[in-house]
DNA sequence: TGTCCATGATCAA
DNA sequence: TGATCCTGGACAT
């Protein structure tokens, strides 16, 4: 259950638990043997995340593995060797004395370098990275008339933000997410990007998405985190028909590009 | 045991 | 805009 945090996560504890020694690579459920038994006895170079997109370099071939989890994909890593294959194991990694496991991907193929460029070529900018540009995405939302909360979904406008930061970061600007790319604004444009950098990134050394923390709010000092049940504090993402943490407004919800879009009425109105 | 839903994205119409 | 794909957890029955 991704957003870019997670693949950036997942990229440094693949280099961390893997690089070096060669690797077992093998396709327990059979749906990637070819490209398994391509990268079976070589070692990883690198690991390297791009918005959503986790690409796993090896030293002996020219191919690089492209993961995408989608909606439902994951990997787990277990420090045992072997380990017995339970379910449907997509692809499997194994150090010798860690076990990686990938299931339930949207994508995991084995690429040539003019695929991978052509997959980076189409990613905005990643605000978790340190070579993004927010100008390029500027360049995009400026020159359209599509809402600013489906123009932070589309991953070619921004890399790695999913529907919990789209909703958070939107709230904590005080940002309708109706309003249009093109009425937007630079300033408020450079305020998301700010926004989401910090969010995203401390996300990534959290491994959880957690929007209400007082170094992001400093009114909040003090207030107690509360759980929600994807594993963090947030203020409006699936807190539907709930109070507003800051105005006590009911959380809306709607259906925006196939996504739940989720806002407070109150407190992100049009300016 | 069955149904619904999900932090995603693509494709057909 | 809607259907579809990948999987699993929460909840209802």
């Amino acid at each position: 259950m991704p957003e870019g945090h997670v693949l950036h996560r997942l990229a440094a504890a693949l280099t961390e638990s893997f690089a070096g020694p060669p690797v077992v690579s093998s396709s327990p459920q059979g749906r990637f043997s070819a490209g398994a038994a391509l990268f079976d006895g070589t070692t990883i170079a690198s690991a390297d995340a791009v918005g959503k997109h986790l690409f796993i370099n090896f030293a002996e071939v020219p191919q690089t593995a492209h993961v995408h989890l989608g909606l439902y994909g994951k990997w787990s890593f277990v420090t045992a060797s072997p380990l017995p294959v339970t379910g449907a194991v997509r692809w499997r990694l194994d150090s010798g004395t860690t076990t990686a496991d990938l299931r339930g991907p949207a994508a995991c193929a084995a690429l040539d370098p003019p695929a991978v460029e052509a997959i980076r070529a189409r990613l905005g900018p990643d605000p978790i990275r340190d070579d993004a540009d927010p100008d390029a995405a500027w360049q995009r939302i400026a020159q359209s008339r599509r809402p600013i909360a489906d123009l932070l979904m589309d991953q070619s406008v921004v890399a790695g933000a999913g529907n919990i930061f789209r909703a958070e970061v939107l709230f904590r600007q005080g940002i309708d997410p109706y309003v249009p790319g093109n009425q937007l604004g630079r300033e408020r444009w450079d305020a998301v990007w700010a926004d989401l950098v910090v969010l995203m990134r401390s996300a990534l050394k959290l491994g959880r998405i957690d929007t209400v923390r007082p170094e992001h709010e400093p009114e909040a000092m003090g207030r107690p985190p509360r759980e929600d049940d994807h594993g963090g504090e947030v203020y409006v993402y699936r807190r539907a028909l709930k109070e507003c943490h800051r105005c006590g407004a009911d959380i809306a919800v709607a259906t925006l590009a196939n996504r739940n879009l989720f806002w407070c009425p109150g407190c992100q109105q049009r300016r």
